[in-house]
DNA sequence: ATCCAGTTTATAATAATTCTAAAGTAAAAC
DNA sequence: GTTTTACTTTAGAATTATTATAAACTGGAT
């Protein structure tokens, strides 16, 4: 993805590529594979890789905003913090607990051949798999 | 479940049974279906429930140690707050977002077909399956 | 160049949870 | 039964993650 289709896929979203967003925008969705983050985490990434400082507030506004506009998705774990994935597709994870790390799994390497009806006057909205590891 | 289980449930897994013990644990496990709550909704039932006023930090205190005793899990939902669950056993649940509400789904009722294999020197400890409800 | 809505930022506020340390209590030791 | 001990409860402080606030800033339209 090159620096123009950022600033496309900011705009066509209604956000404005301000230095800031671009830069986070870089950051996560230049890149050939997942990335599963906290805000904590990619503060911390973005400290290292760029020179700029951005408020931790932005970090989270910025997250939050690609979220709305369905460029990151959040994932559910086991914790505290929030984590969110580049991967906005639908998926399951791995997760292995020693090191806090999620690890995409493609829809389709999941089949499920049994579930239960959904509960009177409701409808399966979606389903998740989370595979939990150990050593 | 009887008063006598109760404080023998306590005893059996080093547990002290205190007057706050007890009465959280007749609350929570004497009864049939599962019951799944955070520590603001425990506190609030017991509250009306009972006439004793328990410190929140005892409840917390209380939730940890029953689920260290393995007499509680925890179970992911979206969301700040902490979920527990009366049913220890591998199961999977529905979770309907309107109320937010969790309906067990017997492990039974599930299953899966295929699933991918664990990363290199990686094993899978479980699987989690949760299915977002809708209208 | 001017303007304005949208954005960033430092900081305060909030919410959930954990920590602290003093007072209380169950059960062991006498 | 009294004393002792370790464990537990408790109120309140502290911590952590996140959200709110409001003043300064800026992208982009006019
Ligand atoms: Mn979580
Ligand atoms: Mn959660
Ligand atoms: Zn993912
Ligand atoms: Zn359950």
């Amino acid at each position: 993805m090159k620096k123009i289709d950022i600033l496309k896929k900011l705009r066509t979203s209604g956000l404005r590529p301000t230095k800031q967003r671009v830069e986070i925008a870089k950051f996560l969705f230049e890149r050939d594979k997942t990335f599963h983050f906290t805000v904590e985490s990619l503060n911390k990434l973005l400290e290292k890789k760029t020179s700029n400082k951005f408020a931790l507030a932005t970090i989270y506004n910025t997250v939050h905003a690609f979220k709305s506009a369905g460029h990151l998705s959040e994932v559910e774990v086991r914790g505290k913090k929030t984590y969110f994935d580049t991967n906005v597709s639908n998926h399951h994870h791995f997760y292995d607990s020693e090191n806090s790390e999620l690890i995409d799994i493609d829809s389709n390497d999941v089949v499920i051949q049994k579930i239960p009806k959904a509960p009177n006057g409701k409808k399966i909205k979606n389903i998740e798999v989370f595979i939990n590891l150990k050593n």
